[in-house]
DNA sequence: CTTGAAAAATGAACTCATTCAGTCTTTTTG
DNA sequence: CAAAAAGACTGAATGAGTTCATTTTTCAAG
């Protein structure tokens, strides 16, 4: 019972993305135009319009995937942290940064970040911004299940904390961006500098074995 | 000795940045068109872009004004800080806020922000960015005259938590200007939030009097 | 199987930011 | 003071994103 109108538009969105994706990666986001995006998806300018309010909801929307996969490959570290405090957060963050640039260049992620603060209300901005918000929510999972297994101080409020940790590593990743000079190595170990006082200060005095 | 040629082109450049400045708060960035602009200031479009590599390079020159100020405004709580150190960062932090909206709107914010990262290498960006690391190394010499104080704990790396704070704040301002509702004291409470447990666990144990 | 309405698609036209080849002004040189 | 060199200014032309009136396609009712 899928009519054919639902499935066309399904099938014109996935060739627009497609698309999109390619020419972004291709030769950047600024040289990609939407005629060639549309001529590539075979549908007109005006179609490409009917979908996306405009070139930078299609990028946001590329980017959107890409959080999403950065989300679930992070589940798997909240679930079976390592033991010491810095090192499960390390794991997990420096699990972020390797994921970041797979499929996406500092230029895209540049204009991704820039589109999402300058047109907060479209709708694939809002979804980047519901993204950041569930990293950030996992940042704090994490530190709170540290804390069910002893290895964070009871009374820590975890949700301020985790906040703390990922606007650190949220705004040392727009650093990182940036920067096209700035290496992830560079990136990894700044921000596990930075961590370290406050990971360092929270966790509970270890039980000696 | 200032030749003609000197005092003309000060002048235009003058009448430039007051015209746009005057205009993007009238009528919002996007709105405020370069002819506009030019004609406000007395020149051509031309002249305009012989001055500034682009719109956004405007904005950014008037935003740069401004956070000088901000810069200006924290050094005496710096010189002269409350003994507290939650009660310490929370004055030059709202100190920050308070300043912002003077001048500014929040879509001059978005935009100047959203500039300051996709282009990063016009010669205003890097200016932007050399005033936030500048308002970064003030909240790191708070925490480290706070600490020469013995309000802070010796032994904690006051850059790292320094920056740490400054990230923060900056990042809970990005979210601030992104949201049209949000209010500032909305925003200054979140931060005292956040901030409260490592302000806390880095704070000296009190002498009792 | 018609037919009318709703949904989608279309692409020419429009709006601005930006460029650049030509012109004008100021300064320097002789 | 004249003339040439250097520095600024100009605005029409360019090009890319976006709009919207029109056309085409799909769907559902009779």
């Amino acid at each position: 019972m899928t009519g054919l109108r639902a499935r066309q538009k399904a099938d014109k969105n996935r060739r627009m993305l497609e698309a999109a994706t390619r020419l972004f990666r291709e030769v950047g986001y600024d040289a990609a135009r939407i005629e060639d995006i549309a001529e590539r998806a075979e549908v007109s300018v005006g179609t490409f319009y009917n979908y996306y309010e405009n070139k930078g909801d299609m990028l946001v929307a590329t980017v959107a995937m890409e959080v999403e996969e950065v989300l679930e490959a992070g589940e798997p570290i909240v679930a079976n942290p390592p033991a010491d405090a810095l090192e499960a957060l390390s794991a997990l963050i420096n699990q972020y940064y390797d994921h970041s640039l797979v499929y996406l260049s500092k230029d895209m992620w540049r204009t991704a970040m820039a589109i999402s603060i300058q047109q907060p209300d479209t709708p694939f901005s809002r979804r980047y911004t519901e993204l950041d918000r569930a990293l950030c929510r996992q940042v704090s999972t994490l530190i709170q299940r540290l804390q069910q297994r002893g290895a964070v101080m009871m009374g820590i409020d975890t949700a301020a904390v985790g906040a703390m940790f990922f606007n650190n590593l949220n705004m040392m990743f727009t650093e990182f961006v940036r920067d096209e000079a700035m290496s992830l190595e560079r990136l990894k170990d700044d921000v596990a500098r930075q961590n370290r006082p406050l990971a360092t200060l929270i966790s509970a005095p270890q039980q000696q074995a």
